[in-house]
DNA sequence: GCCCGGACTGTAACCGTTTCCATCCGCGTT
DNA sequence: AACGCGGATGGAAACGGTTACAGTCCGGGC
């Protein structure tokens, strides 16, 4: 019922062979006749089947995005990248989250398998070996803040530990002695990572924290709350609380203020990403800066990249920087704004070159 | 090279007519043969190529959603919505944003066209049957807030103009008397129907406000300061602001904050959205609460519906009720958390029936 | 005059399913 | 014994593109 290819091929005089051509762009065709087919073609509506067309050619020019959730402005700000950049380069995005566990994993990817050219997996929870094990090999991957140790996978990464740590000594410049820390779960490898950051920072300065104020979260702003009760009841109590993310942060402010205490002045109160929404709380959030939806979008070309070369090529493993955002929650006097600090800049390679400084 | 079904029709010796059918669970087979061919295409690791599959059913099992942006938590609840309840029902989600100008939408909608087997289009700047006319009458489509008066196509809506309605009068209620709204770009149909209900609340209580204290913002950050900066600069100050968006009103806030101003005592400010942060700000927002979630999952129900019936179905036009999240920013004295207000049930038909209350 | 090569175009064989239709068979009916 | 019927299966034609291969035509060099 829809027009094909044939309809065009008949009305325009030429053989299928020569329509396909013009409309491809490839081969020798003359200009008489490419002009004649493009015209019947538009005058016939005529748009090609995809379906008929990713049969033989077997590509399908849309690229697969499995994401561990898609609660609050993180997500979001990873799709957005990522959308941004597949969309000017042609491509389409299929989503699918809430993925938490490998064995979901595995069969959200075999659903998408025939339906995408390459797939960006964001999982903290797996390592890409076992993946990469059970998909074709010709199936491009990148993958998001994955537990690391793959050389054989594109990879792209936060630089957590740098950021966490650069945030654990900034708090210790002003002066807090008694830092407790709300995490992720144990095995994420972003929380854990962070926690390494923190924990380093305070070894480095030789501070010993008893481990009530180490806490592990799960990144929702129920657990931010959830800690704040914990460590109200620990004595003495933090003079500063470092959340593994804004979300956290944000939620345990609330809680601190309606338990009456003043944030920054009784306890600071520090996050990590940096989303769009922290710097209008009150106070202002001082937090790690992610560009969150950069690494969507550099995740992407890694992708398309990848593609590109029939997954034959050499693998990617980069490191985003991550920058210091100085607010207001954390006791530091500033001007309008806060004061970013940081190097900004996208290392890659090997290993961790951020080169995050100390406030 | 990967394995096909005649693969597995020549190994288990039957042919690939039931092996197909075999696999798809239709039509008469003996219960031997059926057991012998799956035993064949699991042990072979067999999976149908879905461009075969769809050239040859002409169904995708995909699900295309075209959304106006990405910013900020609203749209990311939508998505969640529609993710969880596609993923539940067996199909795949191809997500397209930056879609503000109808132009726009037409040429993601051709793109999209053979790769999905419907639409969710959520776009407040264009109207259904102008979309309608340019898509091939089988494509089913379910517009979500887009500009009303559409008989013939699936339509979803927040109902806006009663939760506006809901929010001044309940404003009014509180002795608010200077009242100022700002609210998203004219032609918007969210941002219409919510500055209607703002001046039929302020109508019905005999006040006249001046034109001054009724901004245009674009559902941004950027236009919550800038409204404040606008506001500060007319006299009398009002004592209110309503924001159309729960982000104008936190961004709104901080502005006012960094002016000296106390919410809600010298000033209160509400929203619109609920966005699940909006209860951890300080002062908590006072808010029209939607069930941003549930409007994607509604849409996904609707849409697959459609695409059942080969969208021959009777249309369904349905009005979300909204509830009125009574917190600190407006100025109540409310017992903890804040009191929500509503129905909270959801309205089907032509006629908005929400009872939204006041206060 | 003949051969060669390059530019252009057409024929038909794929790609991997689904599904219409034909075939075969066993069995109860008339 | 002929017949009809329904269950089980197979053959082959779609579905709508891409592309390898095979022409055809033409100008130019020998």
């Amino acid at each position: 019922m829809a027009v094909t290819i044939r309809d065009v091929a008949r009305v325009s005089g030429f053989s299928v062979a020569t329509v396909s051509r013009v409309l491809n762009g490839i081969g020798p065709v003359k200009d008489e006749t490419r002009r004649r087919v493009r015209e019947v073609a538009t005058s016939l509506r005529f748009s090609p089947n995809v379906a008929a067309r990713s049969l033989s050619t077997s590509r399908t020019h849309t690229l697969g995005v499995l994401l561990p959730d898609l609660h609050g402005e993180f997500f979001s700000e990873v799709i957005r990248g990522i959308d941004e950049t597949a969309q000017a380069q042609g491509y389409h995005v299929l989503v699918s989250s809430s993925h938490n566990a490998p064995a979901e994993i595995s069969a959200a990817l075999a659903t998408m398998l025939g339906r995408v050219d390459g797939v960006v997996i964001m999982s903290p929870v797996i390592d890409g070996r076992t993946l990469a094990a059970e998909l074709p090999p010709s199936l491009p991957i990148v993958l998001l803040n994955c537990a690391g140790g793959q050389q054989d996978v594109d990879a792209l990464d936060i630089d957590n530990h740098g950021g966490a740590f650069a945030m654990t000594r900034h708090l210790l410049a002003l002066g807090r002695q008694r830092i407790a820390f709300v995490g992720g779960p144990r095995g994420n490898a972003d929380a854990d990572a962070r926690r390494r950051g923190y924990r380093d920072a305070l070894r480095e300065a030789g501070i010993a924290q008893p481990d009530s104020w180490e806490i592990d979260g799960d990144f929702s702003e129920g657990a931010g709350i959830a800690a704040v009760e914990q460590l109200l009841a620990v004595s003495p109590r933090p003079d500063a609380l470092f959340a593994a993310n804004d979300v956290m942060a944000i939620a345990a402010m609330s809680a601190l203020r309606d338990a009456g205490l003043r944030v920054p002045d009784d306890i600071a109160v520090t996050g990590f990403d940096d989303i769009p929404i922290a710097r209008y709380f009150h106070p202002t959030l001082t937090t790690v800066r992610v560009d969150i939806a950069g690494l969507g979008a550099r995740a992407v070309r890694t992708l398309i990249h990848a593609v590109g070369w029939k997954n034959e090529h050499a693998r990617v493993q980069a490191t985003l920087a991550t920058e210091l955002v100085v607010r207001a929650s954390c006791g530091a006097r500033v001007a309008d704004g806060g004061v970013k600090v940081g190097s900004g800049g996208l290392t890659s390679g090997r290993g961790l070159e951020c080169r995050t400084p100390i406030a």
